[in-house]
DNA sequence: GGCTTTCTTGAGCGATCACTCAAGTATATA
DNA sequence: TATATACTTGAGTGATCGCTCAAGAAAGCC
């Protein structure tokens, strides 16, 4: 019957999930996704309902990549070697927006006001850090790492330190591939 | 001459601080301090000359306090056992308004946008940085750590471990004094 | 007490926030 | 081509943002 939108729905989501990794959700106003995504707020509306819907779905389109490249790596090299090269991976990638964690930021940003999108970010997080466990339960009966080992514990530890290089990735006076290279050398002690 | 300020300016920096720290930048509103410090619209412009400047003095008292704590363990119990004591202290005050660090906060939080105060958290967290290589420098001529590791690099990493962490045991998903424990277990191998 | 000087008060500034909606436009069906 | 059905547009909503300023209140010195 009607005619259809003149947009790309998913480069759209894409496009407003760079925006909102980079400049956070009280960062990015509805002024800046209508120019980036070049829309009225009618049609930004209509599409999306609000800010924070457009958020989540954000933060589910950034969740899911990064458990499928995980888990990609580890079809293709095995899942210590796609533990040891995923610090070099998450600093390296230089079309990305930020160095820094997008749920790791929403998270930080959020929490404390107890917003729902905190809570999304939590989820996926807890998400990424069960693809980890999987994959330390995995070296580990492949007998790539000793038998004493704890996998939960172990890809607790692991999110942490990933997430705290990204975070010095973002800096200037940090050399943050040395510390992709230790991150990874620990894991060859196990 | 004239009358003095009723209100004690150091405390009032203290819960300025408390209240950017939990909510971040965006997220602290003028009305949010006003209400919070008891100080109507002129006293808080009066005092401190806008929301920024107030945000850089809580910078400076919150850098300025956590290496003076990590100064003052090392002088009582020697610089390893600061270094190895400094996770757990980091997450276990009860009294802190939030876990993760609020220089690596207010960095993630302002930095894409080129502001002064991420600038400003950016060179504490730098000053942090020299503090803790100075540790592991004292710590390697004490023959408490191998003569071959640099120092600079391990507080790289040591700082981004920490980073992690305190981003870590914000969540409840996380048993933060296990990774704290493990960062910690880390030295001795050194 | 009288005077000076500062602190305190709170109404209100322009700008921006996320968001709405009615009018106009373009397309697929008939 | 005519009609129905969306999509597109942009002026405009009330609320809140950081911040100003003039008037009033209080404390120190004579």
């Amino acid at each position: 019957m009607p005619r259809k939108p003149s947009y790309d729905r998913d480069a759209l989501i894409a496009q407003a999930r760079d925006l909102f990794w980079q400049q956070g959700w009280a960062g990015t106003s509805l002024k800046d996704l209508e120019s980036a995504l070049n829309l009225k707020p009618g049609s930004f509306y209509a599409a999306f309902g609000s800010k924070d819907a457009l958020y989540a779905l954000t933060l589910e389109r950034y969740a899911q990549d990064g458990v499928a490249r995980l888990m990609a790596m580890a079809d293709e090299m095995g899942p210590l070697r796609a533990l040891k090269a995923q610090p070099h991976v998450v600093i390296d990638e230089r079309e990305m927006p930020a160095r820094a964690c997008m749920l790791a930021k929403t998270y930080a940003e959020l929490q404390s006001k107890g917003h729902d999108l905190a809570d999304k970010a939590g989820c996926h997080m807890a998400d990424m850090k069960a693809s980890f466990a999987t994959l330390f339960r995995r070296a580990q009966q492949a007998g790539e790492i000793g038998p004493d080992h704890d996998p939960d514990r172990l890809a607790a530890r692991y999110q942490s330190d990933i997430l705290g290089l990204r975070l010095s990735a973002e800096r200037r006076d940090v050399n943050a591939v040395e510390i992709a290279e230790d991150i990874a050398a620990d894991l060859d002690r196990l």
